[in-house]
DNA sequence: CGTGTTTGACCGGCGC
DNA sequence: GCGCCGGTCAAACACG
């Protein structure tokens, strides 16, 4: 479902018109450094998906019920850069070194489970740390590496508000500058309604970490 | 009990 | 072919 990465596009619209005073080091690439560009992406989408369109109602409605459950996104929030396209070598996160990985998918090999080189859809986002969860979707974290090249890990996060969704989130934090988070979304959901689950159990303890007992102490790299 | 995080191990792609 | 590296799995554990 296109409609995913959408809302988060438009949020992302919606509230960096203000933030651009960021500097991003990647502004100069064609693709990015304006993020209206992605409305332009978008449009098609709605084309392509007009049923989807017509759900953004509900999802309106879904926003507006969430809005006083996350944060009010600020400025800063970043030019969103939708790599809408399959198998698009992406200099965009050339900052993140991936570029080697990206170089040739090839769409006819059968990937296994772990297929990560298929990925047709990424979004890249920056935005702050207290933006990090504000969209309305339930991510469970399901692993976490240290990049090379990056003195700050990446955590990785699948969509929980639905079984069998796919989508999935990167983030890490921006290596040139420590207070903004990149956010690189992967996959789409394949529902359209976000339906959050009671995401409170087992959430609390790593983001407000109180004891950290046994062998569990090693706390993560504090992203 | 259900859902979440943490973390080491594993797997597969890619460059050499 | 080998090693590096990034992405994912899954077990263990925490929390409400």
């Amino acid at each position: 479902m296109e409609n995913w990465d959408l809302q988060a596009v438009v949020r992302g619209c919606k509230n960096n018109l203000e933030g651009l005073t960021h500097t991003m080091e990647f502004s100069q690439s064609s693709c990015f450094g304006f993020a209206p560009v992605t409305i332009e992406e978008d449009d098609e989408i709605f084309q392509a998906f007009p049923q989807l369109f017509e759900a953004t109602t509900a999802l309106d409605e879904l926003e507006e019920l969430y809005k006083p459950f996350y944060p009010i996104l600020q400025p800063i929030s970043p030019p969103t850069i939708p790599i809408a396209s399959v198998s698009v070598p992406q200099e965009v996160t050339a900052e993140e070194k991936e570029p080697k990985k990206l170089k040739s998918v090839k769409e006819s090999s059968p990937m296994s489970k772990r297929s990560r080189k298929n990925q047709s859809k990424r979004v890249v986002q920056e935005v702050q740390e207290k933006d990090l969860f504000s969209d309305v979707w339930a991510w469970r974290k399901y692993g976490q590496k240290p990049i090379k090249g990056s003195p700050y890990p990446r955590s990785y996060y699948r969509c929980s508000s639905s079984k069998g969704c796919s989508a999935r989130k990167q983030v890490e934090r921006s290596n040139s500058n420590p207070e903004l988070f990149i956010i690189t979304y992967t996959a789409e959901h394949n529902h359209v309604h976000p339906t959050r689950r009671n995401s409170l159990a087992g959430s609390t303890r790593t983001k407000f970490p109180k004891s950290q007992k046994k062998k569990r102490a090693k706390m993560s790299l504090c992203l």
